[in-house]
DNA sequence: ATATATTTTTAGACAAGTCTAAAAATTATC
DNA sequence: GATAATTTTTAGACTTGTCTAAAAATATAT
């Protein structure tokens, strides 16, 4: 059974919800994420769980089966994939890719998608550094850490992003910050959690809210 | 004023129809090409001259205004830049490069097509040797002729296919008849206007059926 | 020129996906 | 545990793009 472009979307929401939450994912956050309302999404619950793609009952959260795990796991791989061309082969930034990557994860055909990964040399992250699932919905998880938890005094390397907006990337940007950075805890304030950190030999303070944002791996 | 991907294929449509009559495209036509049904095709017709995208007058043909003929022409682009890509960059076969297309024509990001464009080294035709419109809408006419219509004794070169369906492209493969080919005109049947041909120092014998869907250019 | 055949348009309906407003269920509060 | 607040679902409507069946216009044939 053919899933249509919004189902996919309906699909990856559930998905990147559940991620952060264990529990049930309600049909509030998922409208949120969708940017509809709740009784559109609803309406769509219905059709995903007579497809078989999530288990739904009235008024409790919803959960992926594993056939909608793997369709949603599929559409984040090529999602992954396309950032990875468009940035190593079309010189986009990473600040420019998500919204072209939105439209091209749809397009349908396993060997368009499979010949593309050769071309990329088979990578094992995107831009913001997020894993690729492979052909299997196999994702490897890597023992990152959020910088606000890092601890003073111990060096990092950027592994990836949380946020992937324009704006906050570009604010890395500004600041020469990029996956592969190493960063050094120097302190940490007490009253308001922000970072003093040494990043190109630079010291620089962050507030909580960038910190917040930040995937890093202890050296 | 943005364009959904249905009124893009129906501008496509309308664009393709009245390169091979001159007249104004009929309802009937556009059906056919869509797999639609007339009266769908009326009421888009409608949607599309509001949107000043065609000229409709009820009963008679619809005809592309300057916006309508540009929209087309560049999903046109989009499309065989899209077919190089697939060829030049994943290993496509000239024959499984048309579906994708149809898909990918759609994407919609300006910068995407220009770097593709780059990439592929902004080449001139796609696979099937039709041109590639430039960024301005201008389409470069060539003086190819149909090889039903060659002479005997003249010798040519195939520059395109005009039925590009996977059943022929592979008959040609299976042919080793491709772009660039040399066909030498031997001797052409009255009866049934079926043409002997030397290619790649063999004789062939095709039908007009397959005769009328080569394009070639005198040597 | 009139009758017939074909093409095109209209009228009304349907599926997908969305919305607002109201009802029902669940959760939080006192 | 009753009441209030929140979440979720239902009911009904709208848009896009499609269909069938019937009416209107155009084209063809005698
Ligand atoms: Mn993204
Ligand atoms: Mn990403
Ligand atoms: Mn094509
Ligand atoms: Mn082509």
């Amino acid at each position: 059974m053919l899933t249509t472009l919004t189902e996919e979307n309906y699909l990856k929401a559930i998905y990147h919800i559940s991620q952060t939450s264990k529990k049930g994912v309600s049909t509030n956050a998922i409208a949120k994420k969708i940017d509809a309302k709740a009784s559109s999404v609803t309406d769509m619950l219905k059709k995903l769980a007579d497809k078989n793609l999530i288990t739904y009952i009235k008024y409790k959260g919803v959960n992926l089966t594993e056939k909608g795990r793997l369709t949603a796991v599929d559409i984040i791989r090529k999602h992954r994939l396309w950032e990875v061309f468009l940035v190593d082969k079309l010189n986009f930034s990473w600040d420019e890719v998500h919204d072209v990557a939105e439209q091209l994860e749809h397009i349908k055909s396993p060997k368009l998608i499979n010949e593309l990964d050769a071309l990329l040399d088979f990578p094992t992250h995107d831009p913001h550094g997020d894993p690729i699932p492979d052909k299997n919905g196999q994702i490897q998880r890597t023992d990152k850490i959020v910088l606000s938890q890092a601890s003073v005094g111990e060096t990092y390397t950027c592994v990836g992003v949380i946020d992937s907006s324009s704006d906050f990337l570009k604010y890395l940007d500004k600041h020469q910050i990029g996956l592969g950075s190493k960063i050094h805890v120097i302190e940490k304030e007490d009253f308001d959690q922000s970072m003093s950190l040494e990043i190109n030999s630079k010291t620089i303070v962050m507030s909580k809210s960038i910190t917040n944002n930040l995937f890093v791996k202890k050296l």
